[in-house]
RNA sequence: CGGGGCAUGGCGCAGUCUGGUAGCGCAUCUGCUUUGGGAGCAGAGGGUCGGGAGUUCGAAUCUCUCUGCCCCGACCA
């Protein structure tokens, strides 16, 4: 395409609505334009990145023989009645009457509409195993929609859903979608890992995450790669806990005065953070609950919300309650003598001559010990977020810490739905039975922001090829002033075209520096700049985005260097 | 939902406290000069200051109200 054809319109500033860097690049570059919150338009550009991505994914689902259909985004709300959503989902469901006061929602999924598809469509285990799949908008109602397209209300969602006759043959068809997904984000050129999603769960129900790698991430992902383990650190156990040491030392009480967090009580005691304990007063089924970590650990609501003793959700107590709990305001709340039950973390266990809070304002203790000083209750439990150097739960090595940003989440999701939307097929035996169902989702919107996330430097973005708008610029240097570098431009324009290739030319007016800035800003892998200083010589400049060396390469060679012979 | 902030040409901002009828940079258009890293000069178009109500001779500026947008918050002991 010829640039003075295409409508760019690049901004040299940061637009202010704009919080990261993805989001400031999508609307600098035109990418994308908000409508209102959490909604936008897809521009031309950021059209042909969307679409570069629907490609892939398209291919990979068709590769593993999935169907694509499209169903409506406008659902009837019997259907969701039906399945019991239409109350569980709450406000996250946008809702619209109709002119016959009939409820309807905008789909924020799809498993009531496929359910309804394969009642009607599916007789016999003989139609089995089937998937289908669609790539269509979807609406959720967010709460706080954020970060351009990665946390918006509308967005494109590639959703699949499998039927299968059995249990087993459900997990080979996840199995298959889980490959698909892998071929489709490695071949996006994205560095990704899938996590386990649900690890802790009993039964079959298996669920994997997809997450983009990159520092703003909102997901905190442990994973082992001696091992192969990844998992959301949510969901990572810690290990269990260590043979405690023998006591060694006497209880001493020390006044800390003005030590309101942990770091303030471990300076004050002159102690390394991970010999103090924390003491958290929770909400409790019964009365409220202490919960004891190590210093430098984090509370984990996930684990904690399994423990029978600890109210769901997750509620910490207001101060003036800690205070009623245990007679001292938090910050120098400790285990010893606590008339509420005392859950210890395992890691918390394994200490011993530790310190905590004396439950007396501004007091420590030092030289604390379980069993000997306070009661640790009963069992050590799982409560705190792994961290860097924890032990792999594979036991292959170590954990590291990395943010990712969901762009798939897999699931098995058994006889839910079939069942509650009377989804079923006769058997071998001829007996009706409902399918096992699995369903499997891309955020194909949020999969443009995340990699402009994992994949740009100050100049712009660095797209991976797979997903550029186009894969070569040709910068003609004042060509009007030059008949040859408009020749040599135009005829390497036409034999990159006639090869297939997605070329841009920037055929504008304009002074070279601002060609070369939008070039950068847009992120197009290959750049070949022609003017007269070069082409005297018969070179061209070629340039690849990523790594930004400059090299002066005859026209054969620039071709086969873009693959083109 | 709770807390905070903002709303002035397409974008980024000043002006608001101390009312007097709107300004700067970028972008856009015209002309000339320039031309290997977002050119220079000259000129031009474009906003009634988020909406409404009020105070006042007079409101972008003060008051009330509505709306929209952005940020923070569900690990603090």
């Amino acid at each position: 395409m010829r640039v003075s054809q295409v409508h760019i319109r690049t901004l040299k500033e940061d637009p202010s609505e704009a919080e990261i860097v993805s989001h400031k690049l999508m609307l600098r570059t035109g990418m994308i334009r908000r409508l209102t919150s959490g909604i936008f338009t897809w521009m031309p550009i950021g059209l042909r990145v969307l679409r570069k991505v629907e490609a892939i994914v398209r291919e990979e689902m068709n590769a593993i023989g999935a169907q694509e259909l499209l169903m409506p985004a406008v659902q009837p709300a019997e259907l969701w009645q039906e399945s019991g959503r239409w109350d569980k989902y709450g406000p996250l469901l946008l809702r619209a009457k109709d002119r016959h006061e009939r409820d309807y929602c905008v789909g924020p999924t799809h498993e009531e509409v496929i359910s309804d598809v394969a009642r009607r469509e599916l007789r016999s285990y003989k139609d089995l195993p089937t998937s289908f799949y669609q790539i269509q908008t979807k609406f959720r109602d967010e709460i706080r929609p954020r970060f351009g397209v990665m946390r918006s209300r509308e967005f494109i969602m590639k959703d699949a859903y499998s039927f299968d006759l059995d249990e087993d043959k459900m997990a080979a068809s996840y199995d298959a979608m889980s490959l698909a997904y892998h071929r489709a984000f490695e071949r996006m050129g994205l560095k990704f890992r899938a996590v386990d999603a649900d690890s802790g769960e009993i039964g079959g129900a298996r669920s994997e995450e997809f997450h983009v790698l990159a520092e703003s991430g909102e997901d905190a992902i442990a994973y082992c790669d001696a091992d192969n383990y990844a998992a959301n650190v949510e969901l990572t156990p810690a290990p269990e806990p260590d043979t405690r040491p023998e006591p060694s030392a006497a209880i001493a009480r020390v006044e800390t005065p003005g030590a309101k967090t942990i770091e303030d009580a471990a300076n004050a005691l002159n102690l390394p953070v991970d010999k103090v304990v924390k003491t958290l007063i929770l909400a409790g089924t019964d009365s409220p609950v202490a919960v004891v970590l190590r210093g430098d650990h984090t509370l984990n609501a996930v684990k904690a919300s399994k423990h029978p003793l600890i109210a769901t959700p997750l509620t910490m107590l207001e101060p003036g309650d800690v205070v009623k709990a245990t007679g001292a305001p938090p910050g120098s709340v400790g285990p010893m003598g606590l008339d509420i039950p005392v859950i210890v973390d395992n890691a918390a266990w394994g200490l011993a001559d530790f310190a905590c809070g004396a439950n007396e304002k501004f007091v420590h203790l030092t030289g604390v010990n379980w069993g000997r000083d306070a009661d640790p209750g009963s069992m050590p439990f799982d409560l705190r977020n792994v961290v860097e150097g924890d032990p792999s739960p594979r036991g292959g090595g170590t954990l590291s810490i990395a943010r990712g940003i969901e762009v798939g989440h897999i699931f098995q999701l058994g006889r839910k739905y079939s069942e509650a939307m009377d989804v079923s097929v006769q058997d071998e035996s001829g007996q009706s039975v409902a399918p096992f169902m699995g369903c499997y989702g891309i955020g194909i919107t949020r999969i443009v922001g995340a990699a402009i996330e994992q994949n740009h430097d100050d100049n712009g973005i660095i797209w991976p090829e797979p997903l550029a708008p186009w894969s070569v610029v040709i910068v003609p240097i004042n060509a009007h002033r030059s008949d040859a570098v408009k020749d040599a431009a135009e005829s390497l324009y036409q034999t990159l075209l006639e090869a297939g290739v997605d070329v841009l030319i920037d055929d504008r007016d304009s002074r070279p520096g601002a060609k070369f800035a939008d070039a950068e800003l847009l992120g197009i892998p290959h750049r070949v700049v022609i003017g007269d200083r070069g082409l005297a010589d018969g070179d061209f400049e070629y340039q690849y985005r990523r790594k930004g060396e400059r090299e002066m390469l005859k026209r054969d060679a620039i071709l086969s260097r873009l693959g083109v012979e």
